[in-house]
DNA sequence: GACCTGCTGCGGAGTG
C-alpha cells in the first residue's frame, strides 16, 4: 500500500480513499474541529463512525509536537460502545484509518474479554484512544489512580447512544460522563445515535445539566432511505388463525420469498420461535440443511460468530434470528428481510428493514408475515407509521438510586470521594438532576452502614469515612464489588454442551431443573437428550428422530408502542368504512364482519366492552388497544374498583389489544358504570398500591434493584447460585426493609419502577383520560368474538399444557361454531 | 373459522 502523505485534513483523506464526503460527515467534522460537542444522528452503514473518528485523528495530527519525544502520552480519547463485539470491530477499522494516515497512535480495547496481560499493560501505560464498554469504564474508576488516568482526556464519544440511553446502562454512562467533565471541564462529548423520537432530549442527557447544550449541535444525515413494506397475505383469511403468535402456517409463502433472494434474515420475536421455525423449515424443506442457521442470545458466542461470518461470505441463504441481530456488527446488508409477527414498534421495524438493500439510494424492502388474522391490521398500521416517519421515544431512566449507590461504592473502591463535591457532580447527570440532600444522606448512610434496618449486620458496612473521604478499605468488599458491577441482572443460566465438549449455548435454570435423564428437548436447531447436570453445565447428546419439548426462556415482554397502538385504533375504525383501501384489510373483511355481527367494531371515539358467559364463568372483555402492560395495570385497577362495590374476585388475562376479567359472579357493567367511574384517573396510584399485586410486583422488581445496589452478592464467577435462593433472600430483604423503614429509597424505587415500567403509569393515565372522552359501549355476546377469543386462549395457555390446550380449543370451536 | 411466546446487553486484581 502506498503511504499516505500525511492527510492533515479530512478532505485529503477522503480524496485519498476515493470516498464520497457526505454532507453530514462534513458538518460533524467541522463542528468537532471547532471544539463543539454534539450528537450525530445517522442510520447504520452511513459512515457515521468515520464522521467523528477522522476529525479526531486530524486533531491528533495537528496537536503533535515537532519533536516526537515531546509527545504527550496517556489517554486522550474514549469511545464507549454498548457491545464488546462492536468495540473489536471498530478497533480494526480505526486502527486501519490511523495506519493509512501514517500515525503512530496507540488504540486499545477494554472489555470483559480483554486478556489479563493486556489489562496489565494498559495499567502500566494507557493507549491514547480506548474503546470500552460502560461497565469496563466504571472498572477504571474503581482504580486507585483514576483521575490520573483521565486527566489528559479531551474527547469522549458514545456510540449507539440511542441504545444505551433508555436503560440503566445509560444512567451508568451519564455518571461516567459527569465525572469526566468534572475532571476536565473542557471535555468534548459526542454521541452517535440512530434516529429516535426524542433526539433533543438525547443530546441533553448526553451533555448533562451543566453542559453547554445551546452551543452544541445535532448533525443529521439527510439520506432518508425509502422503505417498502410488503405483507405476506394468504389466499384466504381462514388460513390465518384467530389467535397465536408463531405464524408457521405461512411457511410455504415465506420459503418462496427466501428462494428468490440470495440471503434472507428472518426476524422473530422470541428465541423459541426461531427454534420452531428452524425445525419446521428443515422438516418440510430438507434442502435447507447447511444453508440455514439460527441466531439468538442463548446460543454459544462461537456459534453466533460463525453465523455472522457465514452471512458475510454469503454461505448462508437464510438466518432465523431475534433482536440479537438488531444491533452491532455492521455486516453487509442482506437481500431480503422478513419480520414474523408484530415488531411492536415502528422504530424497531424500520431498523430491521434497514438491514436490507444493497445499492446506495435503492429502497429497503421488508416483508411482514402476520401470525394471526388481526395482525393484518398491524401490517397496515406499520406501513402508515413508516410512511409518516413516526419514531418512538427512548425515555431516559430517572432517579435510579440503585445505580447511584453502586457508583458511590465504585468511587470509594477507587480514589474515594468527598461527598459535597460528588453531590454536585452527580447532579450534573440528567438522571439525578432532582436528587435532594435527604436522598443523598440516605445513600451515604446506606453505603456506610447498610440501611437503618440492616445496621446490625457488618456485611453491609462497605464504605468508611476517613478524614472526610469516603473509602472502601476492606479488600474483600472491594473484590466482591468489582465482581458485581454493572446493571444487567439476569436469571441463572446453565451452559449446554455435548459429551465430547462442544458448547451449544445456555438455557435457564427453571427449564432444565425439571429435566431427568433421557428427556429430549429442541435447542440450537437440534434435538438433544438430557444426560446430566453438573456444576453449571448441562451435558446432552444427539437424539435423532425423537420428539421433544421446546426450550422456553423467561424473557421480557415488549408491549405494543403507543404510536403503533394509535395507528391500529385508527385503522380498525376505518376498516369498515373503507374496506377495500388496503389489500390486507380487504382480506380481513370476513373476520371484521363477524366481529360486527356478534358485537361491534369500535371507532376511535368508542370503547368496547363485551360481556359473555361460558362454562368457565362470567367474562368481561375490554378493548383499549394500548399494549399489554397498560392492560395489565388497568385490569388490576378495574378488578380492585369492582371489588369495592361488592366482594368479588377475578382472574385476569390480557394481550396487546385488550384484557379480560373472569369471575364466577355476574357484574352488570352497564349499571355499574352509571354508579361509579371505573376509568377515573383519581386515586390511581393509591388504588394500584391497594391491590395485592402491586406489592408482589415490587418484590420481584426489588431483586434487580438489590443486586445492582450491591445488597445481594450474586456469587463468584463459575459458582452456581440458584435464582430461587437469590429471589428468596431479596424478598426477605424487601420484607424487612418495608416493615422497619418508612423511607427506604430502594424499596420506594421498586414501587416506582413497577409504576413506570411494569404498568406504564404515564401511558395508562393518558389512556384513561382518553377513555373518559370516549363513548363506552357494552355488548352482551353469546359467543366469543374475533377480538375476545385470542385473550381467552392466552389465559388458557398459561393454565394448560399444549395438548390439553389443543383439546380445549377444539371443544370451544365445536361449542361455538354453530351457525349464527 | 380458531395451535405452540416472551428481546438485548456486561462483568477483579493483587500477590507469590
Amino acid at each position: 500500500m502506498a503511504k499516505s502523505p500525511g492527510h492533515s485534513t479530512v478532505e485529503q483523506w477522503f480524496k485519498y480513499k476515493n470516498w464520497k464526503w457526505a454532507a453530514f460527515q462534513k458538518e460533524a467534522a467541522a463542528a468537532y474541529l471547532s471544539g463543539k460537542s454534539g450528537l450525530v444522528n445517522a442510520p447504520t452503514g452511513s459512515g457515521k463512525t468515520y464522521s467523528l473518528w477522522l476529525p479526531i485523528l486530524i486533531r491528533y495530527i495537528n496537536s503533535l509536537p515537532d519533536k516526537p519525544t515531546k509527545q504527550k502520552t496517556g489517554l486522550q480519547i474514549i469511545w464507549i460502545t454498548p457491545l464488546r463485539a462492536l468495540s473489536k470491530d471498530l478497533f480494526r477499522n480505526m486502527e486501519m484509518a490511523a495506519l493509512e494516515m501514517n500515525l503512530k497512535l496507540r488504540i486499545g480495547v477494554r472489555s470483559g474479554d480483554t486478556s489479563v496481560k493486556e489489562r496489565a499493560s494498559q495499567k502500566r501505560q494507557m493507549p491514547e484512544a480506548l474503546l470500552i464498554t460502560p461497565e469496563s469504564l466504571h472498572i477504571l474508576f474503581a482504580q486507585k489512580n483514576s483521575s490520573e488516568i483521565f486527566k489528559n482526556l479531551h474527547t469522549v464519544v458514545v456510540d449507539e447512544w440511542h441504545e444505551l440511553m433508555g436503560s440503566k446502562r445509560g444512567t451508568q454512562t451519564e455518571l461516567s460522563l459527569a465525572r469526566l467533565r468534572s475532571i476536565n471541564p473542557s471535555l468534548q462529548t459526542w454521541g452517535i445515535s440512530a434516529t429516535i423520537g426524542n433526539l433533543d432530549e438525547a443530546r441533553k442527557v448526553l451533555l448533562g445539566m451543566k453542559g453547554n447544550v445551546e452551543d452544541s449541535v445535532i448533525v443529521k444525515a439527510k439520506s432518508q432511505k425509502k422503505i417498502i413494506v410488503e405483507s405476506i397475505i394468504p389466499d384466504r383469511v381462514e388460513s390465518l388463525p384467530w389467535s397465536g403468535y408463531m405464524g408457521t402456517r405461512l411457511v410455504d409463502d415465506v420459503v418462496n420469498i427466501v428462494r428468490k433472494g440470495k440471503t434472507t434474515l428472518l426476524f422473530t420475536n422470541t428465541r423459541s420461535q426461531t427454534e420452531i421455525w428452524y425445525r419446521i423449515i428443515i422438516d418440510k424443506y430438507p434442502e435447507f440443511a447447511g444453508i440455514m442457521a439460527l441466531h439468538h442470545a442463548s446460543l454459544d458466542r462461537e456459534l453466533r460468530d460463525w453465523v455472522e461470518e457465514s452471512l458475510h461470505n454469503e454461505k448462508l441463504k437464510l438466518v432465523i434470528c431475534t433482536a440479537s441481530l438488531d444491533l452491532g456488527v455492521d455486516f453487509r446488508p442482506v437481500e431480503t428481510v422478513i419480520q414474523v409477527g408484530s415488531p411492536k414498534s415502528i422504530s424497531r421495524f424500520v431498523q430491521r428493514a434497514g438491514r436490507s438493500g444493497h445499492q446506495p439510494g435503492a429502497p429497503s424492502k421488508i416483508y411482514f408475515c402476520p401470525t394471526n388474522a388481526l395482525e393484518l391490521i398491524e401490517a397496515v398500521s406499520l406501513r402508515e407509521g413508516v410512511e409518516k416517519n413516526i419514531l418512538e421515544d427512548r425515555p431516559p431512566v430517572i432517579q435510579a438510586f440503585d445505580v447511584l449507590a453502586q457508583w458511590m461504592i465504585t468511587l470509594a473502591v477507587g480514589e474515594g470521594f468527598e461527598e459535597k463535591q460528588l453531590f454536585e457532580e452527580v447532579r450534573d447527570a440528567y438522571g439525578y438532576q432532582f436528587i435532594n440532600r435527604d436522598e443523598w444522606e440516605w445513600l451515604l448512610g446506606y453505603i456506610t452502614t447498610g440501611s437503618p434496618s440492616l445496621t446490625v449486620y457488618d456485611e453491609y458496612k462497605k464504605v468508611e469515612r476517613i478524614e472526610g473521604r469516603y473509602k472502601v478499605t476492606s479488600r474483600r468488599v472491594a473484590h466482591r464489588h468489582m465482581l458485581s458491577m454493572g446493571t444487567i441482572v439476569s436469571d441463572t443460566a446453565l451452559k449446554v454442551k455435548f459429551q465430547h465438549g462442544k458448547y451449544l449455548g445456555s438455557v435457564e435454570e427453571s427449564f432444565v431443573t425439571r429435566m431427568k435423564e433421557g428427556d429430549v428437548f429442541v435447542f440450537a436447531g437440534m434435538t438433544v437428550e438430557f444426560v446430566r447436570i453438573h456444576e453449571m453445565t448441562v451435558t446432552v447428546k444427539k437424539a435423532e428422530g425423537k420428539k421433544g419439548a421446546l426450550v422456553r426462556w423467561a424473557g421480557g415482554r415488549m408491549p405494543l408502542s403507543s404510536q403503533l397502538s394509535a395507528f391500529i385504533r385508527e385503522r380498525l375504525s376505518d376498516a369498515i368504512d373503507n374496506p377495500l383501501k388496503e389489500k390486507e384489510l380487504a382480506r380481513l373483511q370476513p373476520l371484521l364482519l363477524l366481529q360486527q355481527q356478534r358485537s361491534m367494531i369500535p371507532d376511535q371515539h368508542e370503547l368496547l366492552i363485551e360481556q359473555t358467559e361460558t362454562r368457565e364463568g362470567h367474562h368481561i372483555f375490554i378493548f383499549p388497544f394500548e399494549g399489554r402492560l397498560v392492560h395489565e395495570g388497568m385490569s388490576i385497577i378495574l378488578a380492585y374498583r369492582l371489588s369495592k362495590i361488592k366482594p368479588i374476585t377475578f382472574s385476569v388475562a390480557m394481550n396487546d389489544y385488550g384484557f379480560e376479567l373472569l369471575s364466577d359472579q355476574y357484574v352488570d357493567m352497564e349499571t355499574v358504570m352509571k354508579e361509579v367511574d371505573l376509568f377515573s384517573t383519581l386515586h390511581l396510584v393509591d388504588d394500584i398500591y391497594q391491590s395485592v399485586n402491586a406489592t408482589e410486583m415490587a418484590k420481584r422488581k426489588f431483586r434487580e434493584i438489590s443486586a445492582i445496589a450491591g445488597l445481594m452478592f450474586q456469587g463468584y464467577p463459575g459458582k452456581f447460585v440458584k435464582t430461587k435462593h437469590l429471589q428468596a433472600s431479596s424478598s426477605l430483604l424487601f420484607k424487612v426493609m418495608s416493615k422497619y423503614e418508612d423511607n427506604n429509597l430502594l424499596v420506594k424505587q421498586a414501587y416506582q419502577e413497577v409504576l413506570t415500567y411494569q404498568l406504564e403509569e404515564v401511558r395508562m393515565r393518558e389512556a384513561l383520560a382518553r377513555i373518559e372522552t370516549q363513548k363506552i359501549i357494552v355488548k352482551k355476546t353469546n359467543k366469543p368474538t374475533p377480538l375476545s377469543f385470542p385473550i381467552m386462549v392466552d389465559r388458557l395457555r398459561e393454565q394448560l399444557t399444549s395438548e390439553k390446550l389443543e383439546d380445549r380449543i377444539q371443544k370451544m370451536i365445536k361449542q361455538y361454531s354453530d351457525a349464527d
